[in-house]
DNA sequence: CGGCGTCTTCGAATCGATTCGGCCTAGAAT
DNA sequence: ATTCTAGGCCGAATCGATTCGAAGACGCCG
């Protein structure tokens, strides 16, 4: 045996590569074709154990971290992941439980995807090399929550052939939709206030506009209103009230809940004996509001939130309309994994349940 | 003029195509060069605005959505997405305002990079054709609060040559770490305490390992402990209360913190003047479980957060170690860009303060 | 001992775009 | 009028892996 002074590299290190291994280095080393590696590594094609191992133990020896998923998705046309597009920036989504439970349903839905989720943001300028929605290596779009802007956004979608699918936004576009019966379980929950001998009532709303204005609603602002969830749901108030008067807070949290509940409440005159709140964190805010002026609830106040969701902290069972926002997302998800697979979702349209916790009661005499 | 039968599409309909138009289609149709419409879509080279504009027109007449992400990053080398590796299942994640804040400081710091955040999860197999830390197409990565059970996939982060940082989470392996001085920190709230005169202190921590075991420490559990941020801070209150029992919570919530608080208040006789709580949600649950006792805080009972988040809907203004989590974030987001950059960015670490509430008073005599 | 079937492995084309060096042409300078 | 300069545009190679049809080897059966 003869030494080989001009032999590249020993072996264990990768001393040699300037750059890192790819699948043909490994092959190479391994003394088969890029294509057997390849399939030795998709552990798709009929490869013999010993082959196998040999190709594993070359990839061990150049530190090769496997098949660059780029080229793997440029080859198979697929990057597995799902785009969530949300209306906001990731702070303000997450702070809200209903999204996040949403969010988690989605997870769910497409796990047998396998895929990840990208957070977008679909907040208009695509920058310089941004990965906007318009340029995102996703296999699919979740939108949610989807605003009237987003109208370019989906149509890029469409050019680019990206399936989508959208929560609470009409897109009207041949793209599925999911969502609940916001203006009918609203009605439902108004009129067990009026079961209960309700007249008096307020609605303290979410936001209606991009702007999130806070305070009293005023006819313009009503009218103005691009915010399809509130509008359904201030339409189904108001058939059982016309007349409600509507304190619009500025964002679904407590916090927000606390300030429209002062203003609705800081006139024993013209208090209301039930107020009807569009997300169960301001319902939540209205209720320390009422605390505060030392109101009882559900004596002298009766509450009524909307989303059924589990308040952190809150010391009561809110009455609630509940909505089911983790099937929703999982329903987005399994809607996703259909389109991929090549089928056509129908939208769906959830029902909120009407559950009666103790925040209701009978109207004071 | 004669009618044109056979003409397989007029212009504005892509009919034609059984696939979608590439940039080659788009490039014929403009009369000019892959290369030279490549350069306009991209913006890059010198092309004359009258090219540009005949491409622009030959995509608008084709539908062609743009270059393909995939290809496009197999080009360049980078696909304009962070991967983000959380320890848990994603709706725990997002339950945890601290999270969501760093979250939301990462995305702020990687913004000039104009970089999508993809969400990973670290949960063993990479499946079948699962995006899994191991095989996804990230430029890099934020892994928070990562346990040792993440070795390995820090391992073929490194094969892959992936550029990785860490939040919390002691990897030991060249990464950048971005920290908070938890056991000092936790020391000086501890030291207040006992300026103010108490010498009664139980502790409610944070989950010690990954089954989330709850109840009473046991030596067990302190020695297998395996949650870095949860032991240094209990290190922090030993240093100054040795001997002080702690009650651990399966998780960083109102609702653990409520049952831990119950566990260490039930025996009257037992009762300590001051209880530390390793995050602010564990203590507004210790709060509620006081009131539910009927124990005043902070007249008869002391309570100590940590974290410095808003807790939404507490009637307190907690006393707390309030720590940057927002800069956290962004810091780990600015790491990411420098490492992209070819730097080499230092671990940080950022120092809590102690911001005094109403929550915490001398000790009563 | 030869034909045939099966299990492996290999070649070569392909996915769609980017990029660098070179060539061409028009305008400017002398 | 000729040469120089520079802006524009094109060709061809490349990124790294996947995939399908075809070729090779081996064992079995007649």
């Amino acid at each position: 045996m003869q030494p080989e002074p001009p032999a590249p590299a020993p072996a264990p290190a990768p001393a040699s590569a300037q750059s890192r291994p790819t699948l043909a280095d490994v092959a190479a080393h391994a003394g088969v074709s890029a294509s057997t590696a390849s399939l030795a590594f998709s552990g798709a094609g009929p490869v013999s154990d010993a082959t196998k191992q040999r190709v594993f133990d070359a990839a061990a020896e150049l530190g090769y971290g496997g098949p660059d998923p780029r080229a793997r998705s440029l080859r198979r046309g697929r990057s597995g992941i799902v785009g969530v597009v949300l209306e906001e920036r990731v702070r303000a989504a997450f702070l809200d439980p209903v999204k996040i439970q949403m969010l988690d349903g989605i997870t769910e839905g497409i796990a047998p995807l396998g895929a990840g989720l990208l957070l977008l943001t679909d907040t208009g300028e695509p920058g310089d090399n941004a990965v906007s929605i318009e340029s995102a290596p996703v296999d699919a779009v979740v939108l949610i929550g989807c605003s009237p802007r987003l109208a370019e956004s989906v149509d890029a979608l469409r050019r680019r052939g990206i399936p989508a699918v959208a929560i609470e936004g009409a897109t009207g576009d041949g793209i599925p939709e999911i969502s609940i019966d916001n203006r009918q379980a609203t009605r439902r929950g108004a009129e067990y206030l009026r079961e209960l001998g309700h007249s008096r009532v307020a609605l303290v709303t979410l936001p209606f506009d991009a702007a999130r204005t806070r305070g009293a609603l005023t006819p313009e602002l009503e009218r103005a209103g691009t915010a399809a969830t509130t509008l359904e749901r201030l339409a189904g108030a108001r058939e059982v009230f016309p007349d409600a008067p509507a304190q619009v807070a500025g964002a679904s949290s407590i916090e927000e809940g606390l300030e429209a509940g002062r203003a609705v409440l800081a006139d024993p005159a013209a208090r209301p004996t039930a107020i009807i709140a569009q997300s169960d964190l301001l319902a939540a805010g209205v209720i320390l509001a009422a605390e505060e002026y030392g109101i009882a609830v559900p004596a002298e106040l009766s509450v009524l939130g909307f989303d059924g969701i589990r308040v952190d902290g809150l010391q009561h069972d809110l009455t609630t309309l509940a909505q089911p926002s983790a099937a929703k997302g999982r329903a987005a998800g399994e809607a996703v994994v259909r389109l991929l697979a090549g089928e056509v979702p129908e939208s769906v349209c959830f029902t909120s349940t009407l559950h009666v916790g103790d925040t209701t009661a009978a109207a004071p005499r």
